[in-house]
DNA sequence: TAGATCCCTTGAGTGCACTCGAAGCAAGCG
DNA sequence: CGCTTGCTTCGAGTGCACTCAAGGGATCTA
């Protein structure tokens, strides 16, 4: 077991919280991926995926015999959790924190929870700015498309 | 005249388009601020205005007769118009760009409008992940609400 | 057995958007 | 008169989030 919440009893709800875009599906029923189909499959680079994990942005990630990494269902759960949060332009370093603490453990679920409502209320702030952004524009291009219709006329 | 989209009949309606956030009202019947004033006015730091201003983000700003600049209420609503690009996550280069078209005149009207419809497309699609995001955290947080209140039952 | 392909690690490089430092000029104040 | 404040320019530095290069190992295909 690596990174989730994991509340003995109700998994499956976690598993549902994670739910990724599914560009390529997933292969039912195998749980052991190379650094290749992960990154086919999340849209980063394989590059990426290992400084991920140097900065301890993913939960320790299981090793072939040859010592190549095979990520797991859960890995890739974890990744499209990331995706989002990285959408919402919390900074990598905040993310990393998350993810130490679910490393520590049970104890630190009044935190997480704490970091995840502040983070909604500043997505929620910042759906605002941006629809505000979106009244500008439309200003903007009410302008453009009056000065165009105005020239036609002329 | 410096940067609008200047349609001699009608500058109204670019003044309202770029109502800003007025942190420091701006001071009734002046025309002439000071790149500090303009600091505080703006939240940018005066390096950045510079630096805005030489990378062609800015129209050219006026000087006093000892060569310090004097923002005018026009640059001050170019300012705002810039900081909702901004907010937008449109890059600089882009925004230097679309003052190239001002700068060069009407006869770039067209591409003006096309460019600003893009960034609202974009914008909408941001705010589109981000109300998924808030999805996601929702259901995380009710996770952990669950938990709390399992273990405090148990 | 050769070559292609995929993967590994470490450490350095890139691009963006600022951000700052240094050196120097000019105005206002006690 | 000296001091402070605020301005100027130019060029270098910072922080973030990757992104890549070099050098090498394992496995597969002809």
């Amino acid at each position: 077991m690596t990174l989730t919440e994991s509340s003995p009893a109700r998994t499956d709800r976690v598993e549902r919280c994670a739910a990724a875009p599914r560009r390529h599906p997933r292969p039912d029923g195998q749980d052991r991926y190379t650094i290749s189909e992960v990154a086919a499959y999340t849209g980063l680079t394989a590059h990426t995926l290992r400084w991920y994990e140097r900065i301890g942005l993913m939960p320790h990630v299981d090793r072939s015999h040859t010592g190549q990494r095979r990520f797991s269902n859960q890995d890739l759960d974890w990744l499209a959790f990331v995706g989002k949060l990285r959408l919402t332009g919390m900074p990598v370093a905040d993310m990393v924190r998350y993810a130490e603490l679910i490393r520590v453990g049970d104890e630190t679920f009044e935190e997480r929870q704490e970091l995840l409502e502040r983070t909604r209320r500043d997505v929620l702030r910042r759906i605002e700015e941006l629809q505000d952004t979106v009244a500008v524009l439309d200003h903007k291009i009410g302008f453009y498309a009056d000065a165009r219709w105005a020239s036609e006329r002329s």
